[in-house]
DNA sequence: CGACTGCTTGATGTTGCTCAACGTGCGTGG
DNA sequence: CCACGCACGTTGAGCAACATCAAGCAGTCG
C-alpha cells in the first residue's frame, strides 16, 4: 500500500483527466493504492464499503452469488471504476470483485469522490458517460444471454477475450472452465464439451488454457446464429 | 404537445428537484411534453435522438431486438429517465421504449441537460445515484434470469408487478402473454402453460389479464427455489 | 503417497422449445 | 352483413438442448 500522487499518475481514468491539479492532490491524499494477484478478492459482496474502487491496471471479474451458484456479471479491463453502483447508491457492496490478472487498484474515499462530482461538472459528466456505456453493454449481453444458446454464448465469450481484452487471436484464458461457465451461464461440464467440440471442428486450438482462434469467421457465425 | 413550465411541475425527478428556479426555467424552455397511449412507441432502436427522455407518469417497457426476437429489458415506472444511456454515450438509440400504460413524457434537449450536469453538482450526483441503482437492479435480474428456471422467473415477474408496480396482489397485467414471455425469456406457449399451471395449483387466479395472487408465500418459494 | 483441484467424457434424465392445431375477439374490406 | 385476415391465447406431442450424475485422469501440494 502506498500513498500515491494522483497528479503524476499516467493511468488516469477518463473522468480523472478532467480534474485540475488541486483536485487531483485532494484525491491523492484520500486514496490508497494496492496491488492484487490473480484470485485475490478486491472486495466482497455484503461487506461494508466506504471507498470508490478504481482499477488502474489489470483484469478483474465482477461477480455475485445467485440463487443457485456464482454468476460472473462482467469481466472488466483497466481502466475502470468498480464501486460506483453499490457504493454511491448504498452502503454495502452488492457484488464482489476478484482479480483475474495482476491488478493495481486505487481505493478512493467516497466522500472526496462525492465532493468532486459536486464541484467539477466535467468529471461528473465523464462518469455519467461511462456508466451509460456500461449499462448499454449490460443490456446487450443480457439479451444475448437470454436468447442465444450455449455455443453461441461461448463463441461470444471467446471473441470477447480475443477482441476486447487481448487484441489477438491467441491468448491465455485468465479464468478456469468453471469460471467461464459461470460467465456464460452454463455448467462446467458443458463448457468443457463445447470447447472440445470447437477444438475438434478445427475452429479453435486448445493447449490447456492457451486458446488460438483458427476460424474466426466460423466463430462469428456461431455467435450470430445463437 | 405543450411547452411546460418545469418550475411548477409537481412530478419532478429526484435529480430535477435539485435544480434552482432559473435552471428549471431553462430546462422548461427546451422541453416538450407528450402524452402516449398504451402500445405507442416513445422512441425506437437505431433512430437518431438528441433528447433526453423523462417519464413523468405512466409505465413503459424498454426493449431491444435480440439475435432471435424482441427482448424486454426493463419495465419502468414513472418517474424515470430513459435516454441517458444511449443518448449521452452515443447519438443513436440502442433500444426502444414503448408505453404500456398511459404515459406523460418530457423530451428534454440533451445539450441543456449536458449543461445542467456541468453547472449543478447536486443534479449530476442524483443522476449518478439513479444510474447506479438501475445498474444494480440490472445485475440482479440478469443473474436471476440466467440461473432460475422458467417458473421461478415467472414467479419473479408476477411478484414484481404486485410489489413494485401496483402494490396490490390483484392487478391487471399491462402486457400480453407474448410480451411477458419476452420479458422473462421464454416462449409465448410456455408462458401460457406456466400461468395455467399456477392457476390450477391455486397459486394465482386468472381472469384474462386480471391476475390475483392467492398464495403469495408459495409464489415466493417458487421464486426462491429457481 | 494420498488428498485435492481442475478438467474431461460418457450415460441418463429433465426442461422447456418447437411445431401444429384450434378457439377467440377485433377490425377491415368486399 | 359476412368473410377474411390477424393478433392473442391455449393445449398436446415430440424432440433437442442442456443439466446432472458418475467415473476417471493429470497435475500439484502437503
Amino acid at each position: 500500500m502506498s500513498n500515491p500522487l494522483c497528479s503524476v499518475c499516467t493511468l488516469k481514468s477518463n473522468a480523472a483527466s478532467k480534474l485540475n491539479p488541486g483536485e487531483l492532490d485532494l484525491m491523492g491524499s484520500h486514496c490508497a493504492e494496492v496491488d492484487f494477484e490473480p484470485g485475490d478478492i478486491i472486495f466482497k459482496q455484503n461487506s461494508l464499503s466506504s471507498n470508490v474502487v478504481y482499477v488502474k491496471a489489470g483484469l478483474v471479474k465482477i461477480h455475485m452469488l445467485g440463487p443457485i451458484k456464482e454468476k460472473i456479471l462482467r469481466i472488466a479491463k483497466a481502466p475502470t471504476y468498480l464501486c460506483l453502483p453499490s457504493n454511491l447508491g448504498d452502503k454495502v457492496n452488492h457484488f464482489s470483485a476478484t482479480a483475474i490478472e495482476k491488478c493495481s487498484v486505487c481505493f478512493i474515499d467516497s466522500r472526496i469522490f462525492h465532493d468532486l462530482i459536486h464541484t467539477n461538472g466535467d468529471f461528473a459528466f465523464q462518469l455519467i458517460m461511462d456508466l451509460s456505456r456500461i449499462e448499454l453493454m449490460q443490456f446487450i449481453s443480457c439479451t444475448n444471454q437470454s436468447q442465444k444458446q450455449v455455443n453461441g454464448r461461448c463463441a461470444d465469450a471467446l471473441l470477447f477475450f480475443a477482441k476486447d481484452i487481448y487484441q489477438s487471436n491467441t491468448f491465455n484464458l485468465p479464468v478456469s472452465r468453471n469460471e467461464l461457465a459461470d460467465y456464460i451461464g452454463t455448467s462446467r461440464e458443458n463448457m468443457s464439451r463445447i470447447l472440445a467440440d470447437f477444438n475438434n471442428a478445427g475452429i479453435i486450438e486448445i493447449d490447456s488454457r492457451k486458446i488460438t482462434i483458427i476460424k474466426e469467421d466460423l466463430l462469428q457465425q456461431i455467435s450470430a446464429k445463437g
